[in-house]
Parts: structure tokens; C-alpha cells; sequence
DNA sequence: AACTCATATGAATTATTTTTCATATGAAAT
DNA sequence: ATTTCATATGAAAAATAATTCATATGAGTT
């Protein structure tokens, strides 16, 4: 399966997206379930599944089942590269404080 | 000169719309003028404008005058090894095609 | 099978970004 | 100093994305 170029800017949208990189960033820490997330950064339950599908339909998060919980996970294999140049750069990306 | 973390989707906006991407892949190639640009990828003068002012202002692009003429080239240390990344990630990232 | 708890979904509203278009600016030439 | 060519800017309109809210689904419990 081939992509086109210039397809990318699709999967930057969940990067370009305050509450997302919120979750990605907490789940860097740990894999949780949507209320876990929900309490840790704040952000109420129908906003975060909305944003999740976003996450999980360009396979920055995967999840699984546990009960009646949803627990998310980072598919660590395509964002960690991503996130530790973010790391290495951000201060010199943008002139925004 | 510190940054707040999560701050990032700030940058990313811009690899998040296709006219920035296209800029970008074009500049990969050499440093060009703003109507050279637009030449190249079909897009009119005054959206290439407000496009860049946007990518500039992340760091993304840097410019410089020659002539009347203002010429634009990528801000190479800050956008190629994340450039990298997506070119190695990018057919895995997302179900669009 | 009815109930509860956890999460997802859809549609309408609201907010944010892009686009467009008219105009301003700025460098070089006359 | 006026004109021309190249680019930038601002504001309104259009397009797109995020939020909200009501409701659906689905797993486990009783």
C-alpha cells in the first residue's frame, strides 16, 4: 500500500491540536482509560472521544479492552521519534511564548 | 529564553495545511522567490503570502531580499529530521490514502 | 433481560483557519 | 518623484475544525 506525498499535513493535525497533544503527552507516562485521561488533563468525556478517534484513525494512539473501560495507549513506534525532536526543538520553533 | 511545554501545536499548525506543506517540499528542492514559488505549485500570490508569514514566523522558512524580489529558503536545521521522520513514517501513519 | 457504568457517535452550534480581494509597501528603474 | 514589478497586509467571506449536548452502544452486573 502506497501513499501519495503531501498527505502527511493529515496526521500533523492531531500535532496541531492543543487537547491531543495533551493526551499524548499524558500517556506517554502510562497507558490510561478515557476517564483516567479525562481526570488527569481536565478535558470532559464526549471532547476526548471525539479526539481520540482523530488520534487512533492515524495510529498515533492504539487501544484495547479492560472490562468496560477503554484503555488507551501511545503506538510508540511512530510518535516517539516524533516527540523527542519536538523535545529537541521546540524552544527555537516559534516565536509564541 | 524558556518555553512552556505544549505549546508545540503552535508549529505543527503549519505542517497540519497541504499549501505549507507543498512550500516546504518545494523549498527542499532550492531557496526561491515568492513568484517563483507560486509558479511551481499553483497557488496565488497573496495566499502564498499569508502562508509564509506563517511559516516564517514558526522559523520554519527564513527570507531575504535580492532585487525586488524576496527570496524564501527553509530554516533547514529546525524542519529536515523532522522531514526525515515523516518520509520514513508517513505509509504508516494514516488510514486516508 | 433490565440496569449501570464507560465510552462512542451524530448533528447542530460555535470557533478557528483559509481564502479572497482590494490595497499598501518597498525596491529598483526611468 | 513617478512608475513598475514583486510582495505583504487587512478585512470580509468562505471553509473547516472543535465543541456541545443529547443519545446510542456495549461490556459487565443483578
Amino acid at each position: 500500500m502506497k501513499c501519495k506525498s503531501n498527505t502527511y499535513h493529515i496526521f500533523f493535525r492531531n500535532l496541531a491540536n492543543p487537547i491531543k497533544t495533551k493526551i499524548i503527552s499524558a500517556l506517554k507516562e502510562k497507558e490510561m482509560s478515557v476517564s483516567e485521561i479525562s481526570k488527569k488533563i481536565k478535558v470532559e468525556q464526549s471532547k476526548l472521544s471525539h479526539a481520540l478517534a482523530s488520534l487512533r484513525f492515524c495510529s498515533i494512539v492504539q487501544s484495547k479492552q479492560r472490562g468496560k473501560q477503554r484503555i488507551y495507549y501511545l503506538n510508540k513506534q511512530t510518535i516517539i521519534p516524533i516527540l523527542k525532536i519536538i523535545d529537541k526543538h521546540k524552544c527555537k520553533f516559534c516565536k509564541y511564548k
